[in-house]
DNA sequence: CCCGTAGTCAAGCATTTAATTGACTTCTCA
DNA sequence: TGAGAAGTCAATTAAATGCTTGACTACGGG
């Protein structure tokens, strides 16, 4: 025990803000931001959090989707929601999970982004990944937004119907990637195809621009996803039932 | 060992990317983020990425500043240059730390505004803090470019001369919080000062705030710091030597 | 009101993280 | 070239984290 380690006992058991000298201010202010971070520090957390930005989805569609064994994935929500990053919406036996705010997309975002600039390892394993099985050209959001100006482009949301439901590029249509093969005929070939999903390291995209171009059609992804269309107030339909 | 314990195992020991299936591709992701996630969620690591956000520091000074012995801030100092979050410069004796790229502290903001929205402890511990020492206004950086515009500002630096001399808002005038009290004479009362320091959990500006007001000037904060200033690609100097 | 489903909680173990100490390396300068 | 300053490294210990398992709680339908 020295007299940092007293400090930090004195202010972790509720010191108020009045009675603080400058040194366990700093100390208080980044243990909460570090306990905030340490909460987004575990892959699946960051596959959950990725997840709950398209909508917001059961523990069981949780579990399903990130290959977790219920309980799991029931004790990273609690993480999460202990650090108030979820919310939970009871729904009779089931309890639906969403993001408390848009913040924590922004977050997730500027971790993605800073990811993939900043570990080679990421870039190089998205990158080989994708030219190994599919291998053509991107747009960004702002590509996609002056294609949208300027000519016939076809809108491709191939998420799961649900995640199309809770929220999907305006104008777009839905057909999930597993119904993708089977209703090609749904699709124009005097269009242009963006498809798009949940985000940048989401391959359903990928393989249906894959099967697109095998069909003859022209069609590239969005490097992005639904989320950070929308968090950037561009235009989104909502499927109310 | 299960299946899934097996699959993690083969891609961390080298997997090319080519041959991975969706789920090795995404734990692959997903672990990498979270690497990069957990080099950032400790305490004291925050506090060093800000503190690196405001130019470069030898260990020593490093160490000073945040009150951690020179072996545990240069243990920190290796998580984050492995986490390729800081680059080093040496000169000489001394091996000086800067954050490698404005991703850094992009990722830093935004956990920050995480942070201060949704754990009420922060907000409620920097208000309580600041007004229990120094009750005024403050102003945002575009409040400060309004004023700016349209009348007679003085900007304020008071942060130390080492940390000013690496980069400060174009025309603000350096007056280090330990001299301000000895310097007054050198700010005119017939403008308005505008103090700004490291950034919102730094008292320096709150101190100085209070030392101008209690000697009769009009005067208030900077919200934000001299990093998101320059994020905003706002008018900086530098000072040569 | 009890059964089944959805989800949480608690215990136990293995792994990882953090701080301290003291030894070690690297560089400068006299 | 060797003393000293600036950092790093390695070992140790304590604490936190993560996964599995199985028991437990909450809700709805018959």
């Amino acid at each position: 025990m020295n007299s940092r380690t007293d400090r930090l006992s004195l202010w972790f058991y509720g010191k108020s803000a009045a009675s603080m000298n400058k040194r366990e201010f700093k100390d208080k202010v980044y243990h909460e931001l570090a306990r905030i971070t340490k909460s987004m520090a575990n892959p699946h957390r960051l596959e959950i959090i990725e997840l709950l930005a398209q909508g917001e989805f059961s523990v069981e569609q949780i579990a399903d989707q990130t290959n977790l064994s219920i309980a799991n994935a029931s004790q990273h929500l609690q993480v999460l929601k202990v650090a108030q990053l979820v919310e939970i919406n009871r729904q009779g036996n089931f309890i639906y999970y969403r993001l408390s705010n848009s913040n924590v997309f922004k977050a997730w975002k500027a971790l993605r982004e800073l990811g993939v600039e900043r570990i080679d390892a990421i870039d190089k394993v998205v990158k080989e990944f994708r030219k190994s099985k599919f291998d053509f050209e991107t747009v960004t959001i702002d590509g996609l937004i002056e294609k949208l100006d300027s000519g016939k482009v076809t809108i491709l949301d191939v998420r799961p119907e649900y995640e199309f439901n809770q929220g999907h590029i305006a104008n777009a249509i839905s057909i999930p990637i597993d119904e993708l093969s089977k209703r090609l005929k749904e699709l124009s070939k005097r269009h242009e195809i963006i498809a798009y999903c949940r985000g940048p390291f989401c391959v359903y995209a990928d393989e249906a621009v894959n099967i697109l171009i095998k069909a003859g059609y022209k069609a590239s992804r969005l490097e992005e996803g639904f989320p950070d269309w929308k968090l950037q107030d561009l235009p989104i339909e909502v499927t109310m039932n």
